[in-house]
DNA sequence: TAAAATCACTTGCATTATGCAAGTAATCTT
DNA sequence: AAGATTACTTGCATAATGCAAGTGATTTTA
């Protein structure tokens, strides 16, 4: 019945929840120069509030231990649907150059599509699901 | 690929859209007292800018001519399904009280609750969608 | 039919959040 | 050993939000 304003009820959160999910970002520094202009301390305090409320993880990065290394939880993961009905909704109705064809397969393989977000969050693999509007299904 | 920051960036826009689409709201008045506490002149505000971005659209209310009827629009109702999903998560990971049963049957019903979200939409039926989070179907 | 109430706002001002630039400590590379 | 990289923090200006009171158009009440 409520929604989450921890997540919702901000600029940038959901932003970052979706670079974890389909951007295949894992650090501090990807967020930061990702072109959407998030200010570091802002970022560092999105980061601290979605722990906080559950939906990412950190832990410090094997190997370069200067690196922490942000993940989804599995309540993190869970708002893939939300999440892909937003990028179809967004698609349809803002994206004036998006071809009729690719909305048309993002609703028709919504399945597909979660069951690959899934897969790789399960996996830890980081490459990312989206490049330049193209889906990478398998 | 990009999220519209007009609905999603902001702490109360898309709490007025949810209260437009399942709790059948329609007037500034309701708004405003619906208890989530949001000022009038960011009511005023964030209803001006759902307008612009052509989410929602008002009337004057016929009858009562100090009354203006707002109502989402063909693009604000598509939202329909990002609202539901969102709800889902919610009720999974938020609302502690919520027994699975109901959880399961809103992820078990969205075709049904969708298909009654856009019926009432078109008829304009003003009735509440969701009463104390119990779900009003047919 | 005049006065009070209702409705959808607006205005002014204090408080809070955000953005920007610079700085820091730890670690890693050269 | 010096410089670079990473993940932040700090201080301060600017912008957004919240609060209380006010406005003008209508509608209801006495």
């Amino acid at each position: 019945m409520s929604i989450s304003l921890e997540v919702f009820g901000d600029r940038w959160s959901l932003l970052i929840v979706r670079d974890l999910m389909i951007r295949g970002f894992r650090t501090f520094r990807e967020f930061q120069q990702s072109g959407e202009g998030i200010a570091t301390n802002i970022l560092a305090d999105r980061l601290r509030k979605l722990e906080t409320s559950g939906i990412i993880s950190s832990e410090q990065g094997e190997g370069d231990k200067r690196k922490v290394n942000y993940r989804l939880t599995r309540k993190g993961i869970d708002l893939a649907p939300v999440l892909l009905e937003l990028l179809i909704w967004g698609t349809r109705h803002e994206e004036t150059d998006a071809p009729c064809a690719i909305i048309e397969q993002m609703a028709k393989y919504r399945r597909e599509i979660l069951s690959e977000v899934r897969r790789r969050w399960r996996e830890r693999d980081p490459r990312p699901l989206q490049v330049n509007g193209q889906w990478q299904l398998p």
